[in-house]
DNA sequence: ACACAATTTAGAACCATTATAAACTATTAA
DNA sequence: TTAATAGTTTATAATGGTTCTAAATTGTGT
């Protein structure tokens, strides 16, 4: 089975249709051994000089949305101007160079278990996300 | 010593002009003993509803800056439209409750130590802010 | 092939934030 | 006390990321 054939079978078991951009942004998003970290902006540049034929950057958005829903992407807490996102949605969290404005990852291996004692009534954890800021 | 003049001290230590937005600001921000987030449109009603002077936006999101800059505030990492700070400065964390879009500390004794093993070449560690999602 | 709903798209609108530049104010030196 | 200066405030404009809109296009089941 191609790569292809993959996206389309996930697109349609989400419940999206398997779009000609959907599925360029997939290859670009999910057809490499490595994950990586993006805004809208450096997605839309990445696609766009990948392939003649362009994405606009609203179908981007619509798209990286969508797939955020689906639980394909994870956006990353962060204090910037703009948002960033992952395509390693496993359990894991973040260094953030504050100087270099850079995204690092950090396996779940390099931090020790979180302990969350404190609970509010009906409600439950959804994630607990860390951010270690980082400076020379 | 009263109120403003610790206030314009804090401001002088700090090579901030004392002007009467600033104490303004410092006096709804820091006379008090509970600890609070907000955003800066939040911050301007709570400022302009309480004096019949105004503040400026303007002024407002140059002080919020200032006091952050000097450590008075702490933004919160979060994946928000608009930025959120804390006048808690204090090693502490949050709840996010996504359904309620509220904000909840978490004391710094409702979280287990947590121990970051991968270190960076040349980078120290500047902060490690937690963020606890809460959903339904 | 047809009908219908989902999707894409360009462009407008939105809104938080930052920049600008003129008026004002705190501070320091004379 | 006054004058000079640098710092601050302000209204307003500009910026830029994100969302909205409505028309054109496309995927899908019949």
């Amino acid at each position: 089975m191609n790569l292809a054939s993959i996206y389309i079978k996930k697109l349609r078991n989400s419940g999206l249709r398997p779009t000609k951009q959907r599925i360029k942004i997939c290859e670009v998003l999910f057809n490499t051994d490595k994950t990586f970290h993006f805004s809208i902006n450096e997605l839309s540049t990445l696609i766009n000089s990948k392939y003649s034929q362009k994405i606009s950057l609203a179908t981007i958005y619509n798209t990286v949305h969508a797939f955020k829903d689906k639980g394909y992407l994870k956006q990353i807490p962060l204090n910037a101007n703009q948002a960033y996102f992952d395509t390693n949605i496993s359990d894991h969290h973040h260094f953030y160079d504050v100087n270099e404005k850079k995204l690092i990852d950090l396996d779940n291996s390099d931090v020790g278990p979180i302990k969350i004692y404190k609970k509010i009534n009906g409600k439950k954890i959804k994630s607990v996300e860390v951010l270690v800021k980082l400076e020379d």
